[in-house]
DNA sequence: GCCGAAAGATGAATCGGATTCAAAAACCGG
DNA sequence: CCGGTTTTTGAATCCGATTCATCTTTCGGC
C-alpha cells in the first residue's frame, strides 16, 4: 500500500538528514562536539527518535562513514577506463585517494577512529556490512586494473598472489601513511616532510618491485614528478580530480 | 637528601604498579575493562592517587603504551650488528615488528587507539613527548641500516630521500597492514587471508624497486620464505626473535 | 616526644553525556 | 469520531571519569 511506502520514504529522508547534519557538526566541531542530545535538537527531534534509527552513538558514526565512503568509492569507478596505460591507472587509484583524503581529513580520522575495537564492538552488524560494501567498488577499480595489466603483459603473469592480494600493497601503503601523516606530530619527530610524496615515491618502487611496466624509478624527483602530472591531469579532464565532482555538496567542504 | 630521594622511589614504584595493573586489565579485558576506580581498588588505592599520576585515563593508557614501546624498541638496538647483508636486516626489522605485534596483539590496538585525535588529545604533552621519544630506537636502527647499505653499495647513493624517508616506506607498509589486518573483518570480506606473509612481499617488492640489493623477487614464494626462516633464525640466535627475551616478563603473555 | 604546617591520600559527591522508557501524541482502518 | 496500534517525546536513569573538601601522614623545630 502507499501509506506504508510514504512513512518508509519519509523515515529515510529523516535518516538522511541526522547523517547529514551528523557529518556537519563532525567537520565543524570534530567528533567530540557530536552529542546525541544536541544532533537531535538540530534536528529538532526527541533524542529518542535519534535512537530508533541507530543504536548507539558509533551506530551513527558508522552510518556517517559509510555515506562519505560511498562517495569515494564512486571516484574510482571510472578508473580503469581511463586512457593511461594500466600502471599510470593504478597510480591515478593512488592520486584520487591523496587527493580525497586531503578533501575530507575528517573522513580518514573517522575510519581511523571507527576500526579501533573499542568503537566497532558498537557498531550493529547490519551498519558493519554496510561500510565495508560500500568500499566494494575501490576493490573492483583495482581487481580490474591488475587483471589488464596482466593480460597486457605489463605485469609478469600471476604466480602465487591473486589480484586483490597485489593491490593490498599500495592499499597497506596508503593507509599507513595516512596513519602516520596524522598522528600529530609523529613525523615531524623524525623530521619527515610531505608525506604524500613519499608515498608517491614508495608506491613506484613498490611497483616497479613486482616489474609492473613501465618501470619508473622511483629516485628520479623530475620523473616521478612528471608523471604524477600526468595523471592528474587526465583524472582532472575526466572530472574526477580535485574539488566538487557533481557529488552532493556536502563533502566539498 | 636521602628522604626526598625514597619518596621519589615509591612514587615511581607506585606509578609502575598502576601501569603494570592497568596492562593485565588491558590483555585480560580489552581496553573498556579498564576503568579507573576499579583499577585504583586493584591496587589498594583510592581513585584519586590515580589521578596524581596521570591526567586522564588517555593519560593512562599513553603510559601503558609508553612502557611496551620501550620493550619493542629494545629488541630493535642489535639489529644493525647481526651479521647479515643489510638487506636482511631490513628485513629483520619487519619481522621483528611482525613477531612483536603477534604476541603483543593489543599492543597495536592500543596505539592505533592512542593516535587517533579525540583519544590524543586528552594525553598530557609530557607524555605524548615520552611515547614518541620511545620509539627513537627503532628510527636509529632503521637509519644506521639504510646508511650502511649506502655506504656498502647495496643501495644505490642518496638522491634525494633522507634515511628516514627511506625508512618511512617499509614503516607505512607495516602500519597499514596492521591496521588493515586488526579490523575486524575487513580482509575476510576481500578473501585476503595471512596479511603478513603479504606483508613481507610487498615489503621485497618495495626494496626490489629501490635496487636494495641483492635483489630478490617478491613472486617467488620459496625463495622468499627461504630467506624469511633464514633471518627468522640468525635474529633466534641473537636472543631477539619470537617468545620473551630476558624482558620483564610481562610481555610474554 | 610534641606541635603546627605542608604534602599527600581518600572516596563520596559531582558532572557530562549516552541511553532508556513510561507517558503522550499521532495515526490508522472502520 | 473511536479504540487500538505505532511513533515520538524528553525527563529520568545509568555509568564511569573526574574533582575536591576532608582526613592522614610526614616533617622539622622546639
Amino acid at each position: 500500500m502507499s501509506t506504508e511506502d510514504r512513512r518508509r520514504r519519509e523515515r529515510e529522508a529523516r535518516e538522511a538528514l541526522f547523517i547529514e547534519r551528523a557529518h556537519e557538526r563532525i567537520r565543524e566541531d570534530g567528533l567530540l562536539g557530536l552529542q546525541m542530545s544536541k544532533l537531535a535538537a538540530d534536528c529538532e527531534y526527541a533524542t529518542g527518535t535519534l535512537y530508533q534509527h541507530f543504536d548507539s552513538r558509533e551506530d551513527l558514526l558508522a552510518a556517517v562513514a559509510t555515506r562519505t565512503t560511498r562517495e569515494r568509492a564512486a571516484r574510482f569507478r571510472a578508473i580503469p577506463a581511463l586512457d593511461l596505460g594500466t600502471r599510470s591507472r593504478m597510480l591515478a587509484i593512488v592520486l584520487t585517494d591523496i587527493d580525497f583524503a586531503a578533501h575530507n581529513p575528517d573522513y580518514y580520522r573517522l575510519t581511523q577512529y571507527l576500526v579501533t575495537e573499542v568503537v566497532w564492538a558498537n557498531v550493529s552488524v547490519p551498519r558493519r556490512a554496510a561500510l565495508l560494501e560500500a568500499g566494494q567498488p575501490i576493490s573492483v577499480a583495482v581487481h580490474a586494473v591488475v587483471a589488464e595489466a596482466r593480460n597486457h603483459g605489463d605485469l609478469p603473469p600471476a604466480r602465487a598472489i591473486s589480484e586483490e592480494e597485489m593491490g593490498l600493497g599500495p592499499w597497506a601503503l596508503n593507509v599507513g601513511m595516512q596513519s602516520l601523516a596524522n598522528a600529530q606530530g609523529l613525523l615531524d619527530a623524525y623530521d619527515i616532510h610531505r608525506p604524500y610524496d613519499h608515498l608517491i615515491r614508495h608506491f613506484h618502487a613498490l611497483m616497479t618491485g613486482w616489474r609492473w611496466e613501465p618501470r619508473l624509478d622511483p629516485d628520479e624527483p623530475s620523473v616521478v614528478r612528471a608523471e604524477t602530472e600526468r595523471v592528474r591531469a587526465a583524472l582532472r579532464e575526466a572530472g574526477i580530480g580535485d574539488a566538487k565532482a557533481g557529488q552532493e555538496g556536502s563533502v566539498a567542504d
